[in-house]
This record gives structure tokens, C-alpha cells and sequence, in this order.
DNA sequence: CACATTTGACCTTG
DNA sequence: CAAGGTCAAATGTG
């Protein structure tokens, strides 16, 4: 028998960072998860009474929101070095894109079959992608459309492809892929990778915010930024922009009206929020919509 | 009906 | 040829 701490007195940091401190930042990422999903649902609804707590109550999330970020930075400062280095279905992403070259036209393109393809078709347009691991893969601020979702090898989970929504209205080149990374606990983290900025204009003073760069591409710090980051976005805003920022919390605003078309109890919303920090948290709002209906099973 | 998602085919790259 | 990224028809949803 070996008791959890005895792995940190040897040099595999790894197992240090399984045994220790890793179900600690868990719980307070699934508690920053939490308060942010509480937050985007009171904070609309303290805006649209126009009520006057709205920015106390904006405040307060945000110091709640930065005592566990500062919590995570001060436990991941004891092992930087493992989280420097990505978990294996991390790394994943690729060094096929880094090396990506012309080639106009495809050579197979001789049937006529196939000639219908003859629009560019083609892989990854950018080297330059930034990457995080986050609980709420959705909520960057962006309005993303799904275009595709594959098998990814060796992972079991499969990966789901995603342009901004208005690639076409403004040639907005931002993609972003996610892919369910490992469970921590309960919960489940994701990979998302962002690959070009976004050009498009409902969006322009939010890029900085939502494209974030990684230094330690893998951190849990990434997690306290994007989310530090929205909380601030979030303090500074009024009901418009809140629906602009938020588009990808739209669905908590539809937990809001559920709540209260549904004359929810206290308690359903409650346990309906907490469904949402534990469980798979790139749920679209109708999935939410489905979950308030049929009684959170 | 318009828009979003799903899904299989197609394309590029290594 | 396998793997991953993108397209677009089919389908679903409000």
C-alpha cells in the first residue's frame, strides 16, 4: 500500500500531479464553473429589473471568481513543469498544419464526378492557433456554427469543428475545434483550438478577449483567464452588449426564462445548474431547453 | 421558411 | 493509404 503523497518524493512529477494537488484545482475549476454559469444567469436578470445590486452582485462574483484563480495559480506554481506538458490527447494537434503548403487544384480531380469540388477545398489556412483547456468550451464570447465533427485516433472522444457564424456575412476566417480532453473529476475538460481571428465586427472589441493566447498551452491557468477575463468583460457590461458578449450564454438566459415560464423551484434550479458544472458543459441551449423540461434526469 | 446541425463524401497532407 | 479538415446535401428545429 502506498499512501498518495509518498509519489511526490520521487521524480515522476506526473504522479505528483495525479496524487496531490489535482483534485484540489478540480474542484475549484468546477467551482469557478459554477459561479460563472450562476453569474450569467442572475446577472440578466438583476439587468432587465434594472436593479441597482446588479453591479454589487457583479462585483462580488468577480472577487469570488479571482480568490480561486488565485487559489489554482498559487497550487500550479508547485508543479509548472508537468503542466507545460500537455496531457497526450492534447498534443494532438497536429504538426500536419504547421507545415501546410500551396497546392492549388487537386491532382485527383479527374473524374467529373468529383469536379464539383473544383472551389478551394482546402486544409487548415493558418499556422497561428492558440489553445485551452477549459470546462466550458463555448463560452468565448463568439457566436460559433458547427460545420463538422470527426473521429480523432487514438481518442475516444470525437472532435467537433466550428467557424464563426458570420464567416460568410463578413469573411470572419476564425475556426476553433473542441474535443473532450480527459474527465477531472467531474468535471470534464475540454480541448479548444482557435485558429485565425475574428474579423467580424459584433465581435471586434471582444477578439483580444476571446482569442487567448497560451503561453503554457495546457494550464489551468488558461481556465482562470478566460474566465477572469469574462468576469471582468462581464462587470463592465449593460443588458445589450451582456446579450452580445454572451451569445454563447444564451442559454443560460434560456435557463433564466425557463425558470421563470416554468415557475422552476428554487431547488430544480438549483440541481439544474449544478447538472451543468458536472456534465458534458458544451451543451446546446436546446439540450439545456430538453434538460428543464424533462426534470433534469 | 430560414437557419443550424448532422453526416458522409471529398480533399489535402504526410 | 491513413488521418484529419472541409464541404454541402439531408435533416432537424423554431
Amino acid at each position: 500500500m502506498k499512501n498518495k503523497s509518498s509519489c511526490c518524493l520521487k521524480t515522476d512529477v506526473s504522479n505528483c500531479f495525479r496524487c496531490d494537488h489535482r483534485p484540489a484545482i478540480d474542484e475549484i475549476v468546477r467551482e469557478q464553473s459554477l459561479v460563472s454559469q450562476l453569474r450569467a444567469v442572475v446577472l440578466p436578470a438583476l439587468e432587465t429589473k434594472a436593479d441597482e445590486r446588479a453591479e454589487i452582485v457583479a462585483q462580488l462574483f468577480g472577487s469570488i471568481l479571482d480568490c480561486s484563480r488565485k487559489v489554482i495559480c498559487a497550487l500550479r506554481s508547485h508543479y509548472v513543469g508537468v503542466l507545460e506538458s500537455p496531457p497526450p490527447e492534447a498534443v494532438v494537434i497536429d504538426k500536419r498544419r504547421a507545415k501546410r503548403k500551396n497546392s492549388e487544384g487537386s491532382k485527383k480531380m479527374g473524374d467529373g464526378a468529383k469536379s464539383k469540388s473544383v472551389h478551394e477545398h482546402k486544409r487548415r489556412r493558418y499556422t497561428n492557433s492558440t489553445s485551452q483547456v477549459t470546462p466550458v468550451p463555448h463560452y468565448d464570447g463568439h457566436q460559433w456554427r458547427k460545420y463538422g465533427q470527426k473521429n480523432i485516433n487514438n481518442s475516444n472522444h470525437q472532435r467537433s469543428y466550428y467557424r464563426c457564424t458570420y464567416k460568410h456575412e463578413q469573411n470572419c476566417k476564425a475556426t476553433k475545434t473542441v474535443q473532450q480532453l480527459y474527465n477531472a473529476g467531474e468535471t470534464i475538460m475540454y480541448t479548444v483550438v482557435y485558429y485565425g481571428q475574428h474579423t467580424c465586427k459584433t465581435n471586434t472589441s471582444n477578439a483580444s478577449l476571446h482569442v487567448i493566447e497560451t503561453s503554457t498551452p495546457q494550464s489551468i491557468s488558461t481556465t482562470c483567464s478566460d474566465l477572469g477575463d469574462t468576469r471582468q468583460k462581464l462587470d463592465n457590461m449593460h443588458t445589450p452588449e451582456l446579450a452580445e458578449v454572451c451569445s454563447e450564454f444564451g442559454s443560460y438566459h434560456t435557463l433564466e426564462e425557463e425558470h421563470n415560464t416554468l415557475g422552476l423551484e428554487d431547488e430544480d434550479m438549483h440541481k439544474l445548474l449544478d447538472t451543468f458544472a458536472c456534465g458534458p458543459l458544451d451543451l446546446d441551449s436546446w439540450e439545456i431547453d430538453a434538460i428543464v423540461r424533462s426534470g433534469f434526469c
